[in-house]
Formats: structure tokens, sequence, C-alpha cells
DNA sequence: GTATTTGCAAAAGCTTTGCTGCAAC
DNA sequence: GTTGCAGCAAAGCTTTTGCAAATAC
């Protein structure tokens, strides 16, 4: 997960938009800003518990539904390659898609100008105003493909 | 869903592999492949049931991940509007894009070169083997916005 | 006749909710 | 002091699984 500086800055932009900062929402903001991986509900949970033993898994849906409505972070399913979970990334001013390898479970992140141009296009073409959005391609990565 | 032409012949496409061609499969690959929206896994199996009463929603799931394993059918999220079923459509040669309108729920397909452009990209720039995919945008549709 | 598939019911996995007490401002 | 949030436990919803009986070839 690299660009983290094009990342938004979640506690500022919670404070920006007036949203009430508690103890827990501190702590969550903190362990999804600084992840290192894409992190699913309940690993949000265990790395939260370092810094708040008490903290609840239910508080942590609570929290992401609140960064989700605000546009902060974005869920994405990683093509379902452990099972149904979520997965929670900071949302960023590029949009970017992922890769999901069948293989080796690795997940890629590609930035690209074209698929900026592809939403423009979109919006253009249909008239749609995108607000979200999530591309995620399975199959096999360059390692694999090498290996094999 | 337009552009039924496209689409694999299921029934077809299944016998060509040799697959098994059971009462339930029958039916569902005859519901699959002629739905007239997106279904989830629950109506397929209602609608399943008006050929064969007995069918089970089990196997439909299953029948379901056989599908999908022959490549034959994507499953779609549509940005979870409706909760966190799944929606199922027949694989077509060309790709495309869904737009879910958080506004009005309704779901719209798209096609462009531009999507092909992008994975070819993706597979050259990365070395990456895809081998499904899936672009979904949420927003706000020309009507709705329209209407406002 | 043999191997696969189905129905059924139960379980599993992830997420949401109701309620009471606690925390934020 | 008021308003909203957290913890807990329970329920909810979608999907998967084990197993005996039925079906396909």
């Amino acid at each position: 997960m690299p660009d983290l500086a094009q990342r938004y800055d979640l506690r500022a932009e919670l404070a920006r938009r007036g949203v009430r900062l508690t103890r827990q929402r501190r702590v969550l903001v903190e362990v999804i800003q600084h992840a290192t991986r894409h992190l699913d509900a309940e690993a949000l949970w265990r790395q939260g518990q370092a810094r708040d033993a008490n903290l609840n898994l239910a508080t942590v849906y609570r929290t992401l539904a609140l960064l989700k409505q605000h546009g902060l972070v974005d869920e994405l399913d990683l093509m379902h390659l452990e099972g149904e979970k979520h997965y929670y990334e900071v949302s960023r001013a590029q949009s970017h898609l992922h890769l999901a390898c069948f293989r080796c479970g690795r997940i890629e992140e590609f930035q690209t100008e074209e698929f900026e141009k592809l939403q423009q296009l979109v919006e253009q073409t249909c008239g749609f105003a995108i607000k979200t959005g999530r591309l995620e391609f399975g199959g096999v990565c360059r390692q694999c493909r090498e290996r094999a």
C-alpha cells in the first residue's frame, strides 16, 4: 500500500466535518490510517484492542459505516479471495484498482491515468455522477506465472 | 440487460465441457440465461421453483459455484445496494461495467472499448493474467440528477 | 451398477441491532 | 446537563456443509 501521502488524513477530515472524536474513533482511525495491508473488520478490531482492550467489534463496524458515509474509506471485496469479508482502506484523491492473485493470494494495487479517464468517460457518456467505485481483477500474478 | 446475443449459451457450454446436465441444472441454466434483470440466489431459486417445485436453495448455490468455476457466469455486488447479496449474470465476450444509483436503486450497464483497453494495459504493465474482473460505480444516475 | 448430485436441516461467517450505561462537549 | 456513543449479547442474513436418498449415465 504505497503513496501514503495522497491518502486523506482521517482525523483531520473528521474534525473538519465536526464529527465527534471519541476515544474509540481515535484509536480506529489511527489503525486504519497507518495500516500496511488491507484489513478486514476483525483485523482492525484486533489491532485496535492493542490500544484499547475494551474495544468492541460492533464499534468497529459502526465506525467503518461512519467513515464510509463520509467517503473517507473505501470498502473492497478483493474478489472474495478469503470468503465474504470486506476490507477497508483510506480513500485517495486518485483512484486505483486491485489485482487479486488466485494462486498466491497476494493483492496488488495499480494506479493509472487510464482509469481516471474511464471514469470521466462514464460520467460524460452516461450522465452518471460517480460517488464511489471499485475495480478489481482476479487472475494470476507475474510471480506465479513465472513460477509455473 | 441488452445484447443477449453475445452472452454465452450456458447449456451448450456445459455440454461442450462434458458437465452432467441434471434436471436442476437445466432449470437453473434456463432461468439465468433468460433473466431480464440481475438476480440474486433467492430470486433464481424462486423462479426455478416455478419449473421444479422441489428445487432447493442449496442446489442453486452449488450450481452457481459450478458455473462460476467454468467462467460462465459473473458474480456482482452491485455496490451492496440491498445488503450483502450477490447477483449473477451470464458472462460475455466483451466485458462491461455496472452503474448503481444510490437514489433510485437502478442498475445500468455500460460497455466501452476503453474498459477493454484498460484490461490490456493492466495485463501488459503488471504481467497479470486476468481471469475475471468487476468494475462497479455507485452514484447518482442521469434521471435522478435531472429530477433533483 | 457406480459415481454424482440433490434435498434437507443444521451450521457457519460476517454484519447489524436493541438496550442500558457511559462519555463527550 | 444533554446528546450521542460504546459495550454486550442476541439476532439477522447470506452462504456453506454433512449426510442419506435419489438420479444420471
